[in-house]
RNA sequence: GCCGGAGUGGCGGAAUUGGUAGACGCAAGGGACUUAAAAUCCCUCGUUCCAAAAGAGCGUGCCGGUUCAAAUCCGGCCUCCGGCACCA
């Protein structure tokens, strides 16, 4: 009696009530000892690496995050319960912003603030149950870590993919430090919303446009990223095929080159313009002042200003002598800065022509005009600049930008414009006039940034030497720890003399440290190679050598998760690295990410969440009130993946709910469940009812597993695991085969339960005496005759229109079903004595029957 | 302005290739249990006509088209969201 007493307790030790705190506690603190998410290289298996944006270690978790990570979660556990070895990793992007701005204001390091932040968010992530191998966690900040940002800073200095430049860089003044193109968002700083001002001050940029067109080629294999962020990639990069053709000056030495995209409006040039801050400005304007005003308004979208120089320029191909202009909206960083322009044919030069009453020239026509009649040609006889566009000059309200037939332009006059344009870029090149050329939007990275908390750059300035690079043995160069962060004037590393002083590695000489620290999206371009390394430290050096490594086991990334925010900036950065590593010779992959899920976010009131409005749901309150399990099932129930979640706290309540019916139900059966020994085998007779929720069972594996399998739609997939549950709890089992179905079903559920609510999958599964962990389940697979119906509902129709619904059994022939509905009674009654005119079967749906009047 | 995406009940959302529109959940209404409430369980729940039921009409942003059949395909609009924006 008392063994049996003793068997009996340790197998039910279910609580009645559902006691979300103490299970999780309970499971969380197992998967941690049994060490269940480690991973390791196994070439035996097939290798999943899935893995979540990591989070920059601001103090605590919010409601984005736990959307995040539970949907990468979810695919983590999925495949490893697939039979996949996942590789499910977690980092910190720990240099930054914030961590300088809490010193300032809290006089605590910046390194103690983060690793305390650190230490925090990891249990929370915890406390969420996430299923990370945090034996390889990264933590950016780390030397260990960032050494390696460093090392990779030399190697493409040495291959001249890192280089430095004077340039006007994007200053955020209340950051007191430059930005990149990327980083600035409508004017303003995507950090602090300062307005950004133009600065120049010499600078460090990584070459990323020497991987422009393979970026860009790049966009057409990233076939499971979804297709608008390619687009957005493929617009950053923004290639534009043209031109450049030289325009003498008259009376000066030298020329103007220009690039366009559109050589078909050559001859349609008035006038030149060229930028503000080009080398040629200084030598066509005498009058410096005049010139500023040009300059401050630079780049100004508000107004067009420009400033004749008095010079001219001779169009190549027709001799034309057209003035030149200096204009503050023509870019120095596009093409060659200098354009020619064809007011007639670009609104923007049209605009301008109008202002300072500069000639229009029509040159193009539209090749069917608004009646739909072909243009008139005018007469080459006419002669240039008399041509048949002449009488369209006065009328044009705006540029006609579109292409269309050439008029007035010489030889080519007559031509379609793409034709045209062949044409007249063969007859510059091989006149020597200019040549084709690609140019793209896309600028070199900038990455120095005059702030403390990020890897410094490995460079030295000697006085004899110049730049030289710190030798790869002396790395790291470690962050100084005794600075003083005061947010007013330059880098505090000038303030550390025992950082910035040190000795020429050439010379030996007295030198000074670059004090610049690099921008932390160097940080996040490569931290997951660094995942592919167990715990501790890593020498790259000699990953050079390894064909094969681990890195190539893992690499790419089957999925990669996380926020559209950084569909062109770390997604760009990173996809840049990846193609330097490859080159370097340490990886095979060119693409870091195979398949990119970009998640939704978190509204509130119809807001995204954010402090200062206040709609903010803590996930400690949610965890508390509720548990992860519940808090992890809505965040997947509310909304597809890919779509805004908007917060509800009643349809937390719903899903709070549902796990409360499971528990309930298996608490109040546990003993039947436990001893049902009865096995399942087809042929046994079992009741209609028992049948229905065998079947119902094998339609929910397989409805849960194509969902998960179809764009991961878990809300549509946890609609499934709620249909079984209403079946089961219908369900009143009677026999012992009842019994066996019961627990079958209820097995199943806790099954597919689990990558969305561990927790409580992994107590009721051992709650009804099973070994545990559930997680080391086999995901089940579906018999596709047990999940077929007997009997399917037959829709029939008349003319379209539902008027009759009869049951039938599957594989009933077309004819015999045809048969069928003509004979339904109400069918009968509606079509009476009219024509039937076609009958339309469509096998296992319904049948169309159309008459008439 | 250009380029994307989306418009479905009171709400979040479902409908895999054109084939029963509204799965699942929330809210609401009614009922059971209870001295009562909470919790739980059961029923109803797009809309109009009808006292109600039966039944019929209408209904996926708007207008038109293709089709036996359209939330889904095509054309034209409207609204909202996102990205880019003097890139020559």
């Amino acid at each position: 009696m008392l063994v049996f007493f003793l068997r009996f307790q340790e197998v039910v030790d279910l609580e009645e009530r559902y006691n979300a705190q103490r299970i999780e506690l309970k499971w969380q603190r197992y998967w941690a000892e049994k060490g269940i998410y480690k991973t390791d290289l196994d070439p035996s298996k097939k290798k999943f690496y899935c893995l979540e944006m990591f989070p920059y270690p601001s103090g605590e978790i919010h409601m984005g995050h736990v959307r995040n990570y539970a949907i990468g979660d979810v695919i983590a556990r999925y495949k490893r319960m697939r039979g996949y070895n996942v590789l499910h990793p977690m980092g910190w992007d720990a240099f930054g912003l914030p961590a300088e701005n809490a010193a300032i204001k809290h006089a605590v390091h910046p390194s103690e603030w983060t690793y305390k932040n650190i230490d925090y968010m990891k249990k929370q992530l915890n406390r969420i149950g996430l299923s990370y191998d945090w034996e390889r966690e990264v933590t950016t900040c780390n030397p260990e870590y960032y050494k390696w940002n460093q090392w990779f800073f030399l190697k493409m200095l040495e291959k001249g993919l890192a280089y430095r430049k004077y340039s006007y860089v994007n200053w955020c003044p209340s950051c007191a430090t430059v930005l990149a193109n990327e980083q600035v968002i409508d004017e303003k700083c995507w950090r602090c919303d300062s307005i950004v001002i133009q600065k120049k001050l010499e600078q460090w940029f990584f070459k990323i446009t020497h991987y422009a067109e393979e970026l860009l080629q790049g966009c057409n294999e990233l076939m499971g990223w979804p297709e608008r962020v390619v687009l957005m990639q493929k617009n950053w990069i923004g290639k534009g095929e043209g031109v450049e053709v030289y325009f003498p000056i008259v009376g000066m030495d030298g020329q103007l080159k220009i690039f366009t995209t559109r050589p078909d409006t050559l001859f349609g040039v008035t006038f030149m313009c060229i930028a503000p801050g080009h080398p040629m400005s200084e030598k066509l304007i005498k009058d410096i002042d005049k010139l500023e005003t040009i300059k401050a308004k630079y780049g100004r979208e508000d107004e067009k200003i420009g400033l004749f120089t008095g010079y001219y320029a001779v169009n190549p191909l027709n001799g034309n002598k057209v003035p030149v202009y200096i204009a503050n909206f023509v870019l120095m960083e596009y093409g060659t800065g200098a354009i020619m322009s064809v007011p007639a044919h670009d609104q923007r030069d049209f605009e301008f022509a109008k202002k300072y009453d500069l000639p229009v020239k029509v040159v193009i026509v539209p090749e069917h005009d608004s009646r739909g009649c072909p243009p008139t040609h005018p007469s080459p006889s006419r002669g240039e600049g008399k041509g048949g566009g002449e009488a369209l000059d006065a009328q044009l309200t705006e540029a006609y930008e579109d292409e269309g037939i050439l008029v007035d332009s010489g030889q080519f006059t007559g031509l379609r414009s793409d034709i045209a344009r062949q044409h007249i870029i063969k007859f510059i090149e091989e006149k020597g006039l200019g040549k084709a050329v690609v140019n793209f939007k896309l600028r070199d990275w900038g990455i120095s940034r005059q702030r403390y908390w990020g890897t410094p750059i490995p460079i030295i300035y000697c006085d004899r030497c110049g730049i030289v690079p710190v030798p790869e043995k002396d790395l790291p160069v470690i962050l100084p720890e005794d600075v003083k962060i005061t947010g007013k004037g330059g880098s505090p590393l000038l303030e550390s003399e025992e950082f910035l002083k040190v000795q020429c590695p050439k010379c030996g000489d007295n030198a000074r440290r670059e004090t610049d620290t690099m921008d932390t999206f160097v940080d996040s371009s490569w931290y997951f190679i660094r995942y592919c390394f167990r715990k501790g430290d890593i020498d790259l050096n000699s990953e050079l050598r390894t064909p094969d490594s681990e890195v190539d086991y893992w690499m790419p990334i089957d999925q990669y998760i996380g926020g559209v925010e950084h569909a062109v900036l770390h997604l760009l950065y990173s996809r840049f690295f990846t193609k330097v590593i490859r080159d370097l010779g340490l990886l095979n992959a060119g693409e870091p990410f195979q398949n990119l899920l970009t998640q939704g976010m978190v509204i509130k009131d119809g807001a995204k969440m954010s402090k200062s409005k206040g709609n903010v749901v803590d996930p400690n309150y949610l965890i508390e009130e509720y548990g992860a399990d519940t808090s992890r099932l809505f965040s997947l129930f509310a909304a597809p993946p890919e779509k805004d979640l908007e917060w509800s706290d009643k349809g937390v309540e719903g899903v709070y709910r549902f796990l409360n019916r499971i528990w309930g139900i298996v608490y109040k059966n546990k003993f039947k469940i436990q001893n049902s020994k009865f096995k399942i085998n087809k042929a046994f007779s079992l009741q209609s009812s028992a049948l229905g929720l065998y079947r119902k069972t094998h339609q929910t594996i397989k409805r849960v597993t194509t969902d998960i399998e179809r764009q991961y739609h878990f809300n549509t997939a946890i609609a499934g695991l709620m249909e079984l549950m209403n079946e089961i709890t219908s369900f009143d089992p009677k026999s012992n085969e009842d019994w066996a179905i019961f627990k079958f079903a209820i097995e199943k559920l806790l099954i597919l339960l689990c990558p969305f609510s561990p927790h409580i999958a992994e107590e009721l599964w051992e709650g009804i005496g099973n070994e545990p962990s559930i997680l080391e389940q086999k995901w089940p697979d579906w018999d596709e005759e047990a999940a077929k119906e007997e009997k399917i509902e037959l829709v029939i129709q008349i003319n379209g229109k539902l008027r009759s619904k009869i049951m039938i059994s599957p594989g009933v022939p077309d004819d015999e079903i045809k048969k069928m509905a003509l004979n339904d009674q109400k069918i009968k009654e509606i079509v009476g004595a009219k024509v039937i005119k076609k009958v339309i079967v469509v096998r296992g749906k319904l049948v169309n029957i159309v008459i008439g009047e």
